[in-house]
DNA sequence: GTGGTCTAGACCACC
DNA sequence: GTGGTCTAGACCACA
């Protein structure tokens, strides 16, 4: 369900609601449902449960998620939880944005970033 | 001719070190060339220049660049500093698994993912 | 532990990893051993914690040390740690030859030297 | 004459001026002595000829060494150039102090150093 | 002019 | 508690 990378030097915490957001956004998390609990998802990735912990807090802290007393976290039920397309590829543009950075910096060609993506794409999906 | 982000979460001198592998790998940076002072790209991009001595250090350390005393710092004359097209590529492969990762937690196709990429690289080469 | 020399004109995160290279081609550091903290070790030098934390970094991207994530740095798993005598001499020798040239500058000879060394290591071993 | 070496950390020019100090305090330089000329040396060491120049301006601060007009520097007539053994060996002690902390780093015993000293010292005086 | 080293002190991430 | 990053500013070595 998540991606932690340890090594990105992208503080754990913030990959984490970074990630759950784009969840909510696109309705993949609904209001209601609930989390890994924080035990779990620490083990799962190797990490210590405070950096999780922290994570689900601060998620709660910005309306995204609920606390259920004796029950995993949950989405919050609130307005504009689910974003349009539209919205959901402005959060996609700043990795766009590095993606293409690096590419130039590589020397590569548009083609040659397509290709990379489209390919990559069709891995994930099978 | 560097793209730094400090708001991203990945240490500034890291980015640095990242974007002058990318530029030698792709000999857009040849041996011998030299680099921007660190108080010039210091002053560019508003940062202690301490924080870009660091990022060009550890590229010395790194066999990247080279000092010359009193003269800023050049890229090293070395091994395969130009890499071929598929260790580019290989470079450019966390991006693209970030971008894709974002990409499905937020509910898009290959096909908005690749138009979204291509767009926006159109319109950097103007 | 370890000697830091301020006035040495060797700088002294250059010091401090020189030693840890000895120490850990010794044996007397081996894999896994912790060393002091970077606070304490500044404390107990009357440095400043970034110089000693400089020295802890590249010792670690030497491969020398290793990073674990909120407890104090150790020494690196890693191949031939631990260094054979003629291994450890070589490493002795800049030093040898540097005593040696100051010493024909000194016009002093090989058993004033000799007697010197000799003399200094028994008070220490004391 | 002199042995300069850029990588010790220890600044060329105070490299120059410790080696004239112990040249004089063993007679090997007598007052009224000329030594190298600036450029002379600078080309030979491979140096800028302002640090030989900075460390023959600190020598002559220090009263070590005198400017003659249009000729090169010479050692200077004064008091008590030429040295005791006694003060000459305490010249030497710093180095054999830090010989002796890297012997021990490195687990060597005082008969390991003594006879790589006095092998060294053999070869030297072939 | 160049880079290098060090300091004092702040704030962050993680255990 | 640990180390990491950054800042502002001083002083040094070298061309």
């Amino acid at each position: 369900m998540f991606t932690l990378n340890a090594q990105s030097g992208v503080p754990i915490y913030r990959q984490l609601i970074e990630q759950i957001r784009r969840l909510v956004a696109s309705g993949q998390l609904k209001p209601g449902d609930e989390l890994p609990s924080v035990r779990e998802l620490a083990l799962a990735h190797a990490v210590n449960p405070m950096t999780i912990s922290k994570a689900y807090s601060l998620a709660e802290a910005e309306g995204l998620l609920a606390r259920q007393r004796g029950k995993p976290m949950c989405v919050a039920e609130q307005e504009h939880n689910k974003e349009s397309k539209a919205e959901r590829l402005k959060r996609l543009r700043p990795l766009v944005t590095q993606l293409i950075n690096a590419a130039q910096q590589l020397n590569l060609s548009t083609q040659d970033v397509v290709s990379a993506v489209s390919h990559e794409m069709e891995q994930e999906n099978d």
